[in-house]
DNA sequence: TTGACAACATACTCGGTAGTATGTTTGCCT
DNA sequence: AGGCAAACATACTACCGAGTATGTTGTCAA
């Protein structure tokens, strides 16, 4: 290793760059973010984004693959748990919000970026990493819709048609995207207290009483952390 | 009047073009639409589009509007009807989602440009246009707000943090703008069990147990017409 | 000390796009 | 028949934004 300060002065340029991105693409949208939008964000120029992502479309396909990867990160824990189909949703859908909630950013330019597949994207490089995140996407649908088919097999979960209600799930816990908005103050205990809420509607809706406490002695019994 | 063929061939050019234009920018967003882009789907040039329309941002503007008076219209049936809040935010919740569906393009526009709000509407009118959809859109949450608190001081609805729950039950009935996608020989009858579907999800959210039927029988009752 | 390279900033090119200015056609009125 | 205006199409301008080419500075290694 070179010396014990070379570590601090190093800000990690590309971190910082991703998520002035994120901000950025959040706010406006991909189409009306310019890379000289982000260079004045971080108070710099375009060089200095050129010199670490190729182009705007690399730069937007990366923010969109770091909110996929945070997204399953976010469910995985609960869809792995050992327990009740009832347990694994309920614990998917807590992590999933408060996901969404945290990397606030990230999630709604992925959501964005997911509704771009009419986009005639141009180059075969664009259309391969569409084709990805399309089945990424397909991938934590199926992950959901596997859990509610063996709650309803089970008799645990209210019947209906399951497309259906899958989408509806989904579009409910994903819904601090659209609405959430950071206030002062807002910290880690808030986001669960969201969620809780979300979540007791969203269980409900499938004809299931679920309780703030119930996700709490989950997590401890089960070891899931947030 | 001139003669019976002279109303065939005025397809209403406006219309026409608003149709058009709902459609391009639901597709590819505001700004990344160009209106030669809607001009090319419409098969003419932009000569046609600046005689109608003195701007882009007119134009987008103008399929806002549509989109809030036809918001508006699927929910006021249900929200004037004269029977309890349960029966009446079921009502709202149903002729919504139909709206959603029915009008899919003009109401993914709306959403979209509910999102603009940070977007630094650089002139006045611009700034008017936007505080006034706002407004609109406040207006519309209130209308299910009032609903959903008089059917919770009745002991009709579970209880919960209201404004989350709100936000839950729009995003939820919102959501076939999201993942619905036009097939081949969907009608209204299709949207209707769509829309039975979503309900129901919703309804349960609020732990009522609501079934297509009623919706049915609260129409005929109340002579609330789709 | 002198390359050499990373890490940018600056200056430029070039295609696309909003908006405008100017034809051109087609009824319609008189 | 001739004028006029609606309803466009065509041609043009001015600008913005993605990408590139080139300049500048600091740092490290030999």
């Amino acid at each position: 290793m070179t010396s014990s300060v070379a570590e601090q002065p190093k800000p990690d340029r590309y971190e910082e760059i991703l998520s002035a991105a994120a901000e950025c693409f959040r706010q406006q949208g991909f189409a009306a973010t310019s890379i000289d939008t982000v260079a004045r964000y971080l108070g710099s120029t375009k060089g200095r984004i050129y010199h670490y992502f190729p182009s705007k479309m690399d730069l937007f396909n990366v923010v969109r693959d770091r909110g996929m990867e945070l997204a399953f990160e976010g469910v995985m824990p609960g869809y792995q748990a050992k327990t009740g189909p009832v347990e694994r949703l309920a614990l998917m859908a807590h992590g999933h919000v408060v996901t969404m909630i945290r990397y606030h950013a990230f999630m709604q330019v992925l959501l964005d970026g997911l509704r771009m597949r009419r986009y005639g994207a141009t180059t075969e490089f664009q259309r391969e990493a569409l084709e990805r995140h399309l089945a990424q996407r397909n991938e934590f649908e199926r992950m959901f819709r596997e859990v509610i088919e063996d709650g309803m097999g089970a008799g645990l979960l209210r019947e209906g048609e399951v497309s259906f209600l899958v989408q509806s799930l989904l579009v409910a816990i994903n819904g601090p995207v659209f609405w959430y908005v950071a206030r002062e103050g807002d910290d880690e205990d808030k986001y669960t207290r969201i969620a809780d809420e979300v979540v007791g509607f969203a269980m409900s809706g499938f004809g299931v009483a679920w309780t703030p406490e119930m996700t709490r002695n989950l997590k401890t019994e089960t070891g899931v952390e947030v």
